[in-house]
DNA sequence: CCCCTTATCTGAACAATGTATAGATATTAG
DNA sequence: CTAATATCTATACATTGTTCAGATAAGGGG
């Protein structure tokens, strides 16, 4: 009986969860195009068919990796957000730059998972069942726009027109830079474009 | 002396030409993730191996491929930007829709290739020289706005602060919706929030 | 017109990949 | 302890990107 679990032996005993920790892995290095299935494998130390007992391809394998990371996002969001306390109109404010601010910075620290994310293998649109992760960082921007407005920094009419536009403005603007179309140091102007926009600075 | 070129022969006569009108096409059909150089090559009719006496790699005729469809969609872009003739505010007002619209649009038809155009294989950052073929419709955007100010619909101050937003929203929405995470009916929406928060439309 | 240089393409080969199938091995239930 | 089941391996195959030596055509100078 073996204090850790040697590695050695026939059943892996959790080979789904390695599989899904070790592509994850792979694709935060290489990027999920040059994910193999065989170097999963092997980095695990199993025979290649072994995959196909949890997953039936590699699609599926880098869809259940990918959907994955709008939780590990939404955690990251979450704790930034965490960070700024108070009800102030100054806390919202800061809350609601926050949220902005933290999906870019991660998309930026992990190209190759934001790449995955809205890749075809994440295709919203065959597996409705992940909704609710995505759904997940957009609540917390309710919320966020919600305090605005009770703290007097947002216009009621504007709040109306300020979920799906900032949303888009955050997606927007990190798509971009990740892919090399807009530059870093852009992310910060049109953030404040936005919120010159909206009313919720001058 | 053939009038018409024969295709059996040795020499193909334009076979860079032909490798991309083909890489063009399968992308088209099936997504560059699934863009096989064996089936280019033996679609056109040729080794293989003939593809590398062009291409150092499939990477290379992925990226010719991906930033030649920039100037496609400004091609696009152009066209219908031209059909909204005159020096009126409404004309002004037609134009900055048409211009997020035909953008959208586009990539909603081709949604491959609007993937493929923001992927790891058309970094900019490594290929500095097709970031004028991006500014094209970055130019028209400029065009469209100055009209704006100009036919008296967008405030001045405000101008400053339209560029890269506009710019912003309209990839954002794209994005969201060609990767399934928002609906096709967000978009009309979301452009109708950027023209309220902008001033254009009250 | 012929020959020789050069550009262009082929053929064959290799390693890596995703995946299917049959069988081996461990685990578990009775 | 044994039979049934879950889990994994071994082997095989087709497809892929890529390399390289050699074949074929095109073009230029005599």
């Amino acid at each position: 009986m073996p204090l850790v679990k040697v590695r050695d032996q026939y059943h892996h005993g959790d080979l789904e969860s390695a599989l899904i920790a070790t592509a994850r892995k792979l694709t935060k290095r290489n990027g999920f195009e040059n994910l193999s299935l065989r170097k999963v494998a092997e980095d695990i130390g199993v025979s290649p068919s072994a995959t196909y007992h949890y997953f039936p391809d590699r699609d599926s394998l880098l869809a259940t990796v990918g959907f994955s990371l709008f939780d590990e996002l939404a955690d990251y969001q979450e704790h930034q957000l965490a960070k700024i306390t108070g009800a102030t109109a100054k806390a919202a404010k800061d809350r609601f730059r926050a949220l902005g601010n933290s999906y870019f910075e991660w998309a930026v620290k992990e190209p190759h998972f934001f790449n995955l994310m809205f890749s075809e293998y994440c295709l919203l649109a065959t597996d409705p069942d992940h909704k609710r992760e995505a759904t997940r960082a957009y609540k917390n921007l309710i919320k966020c726009l919600d305090e605005l407005v009770s703290t007097g920094s947002l216009d009621e009419n504007m709040r109306k027109h300020s979920e799906l536009l900032s949303w888009t403005v955050v997606h927007g603007a990190t798509s971009l830079i990740v892919s090399g179309h807009l530059e870093s140091e852009d992310y910060k102007k049109i953030l404040d474009d936005l919120e010159y926009a909206l009313g919720i600075r001058k």
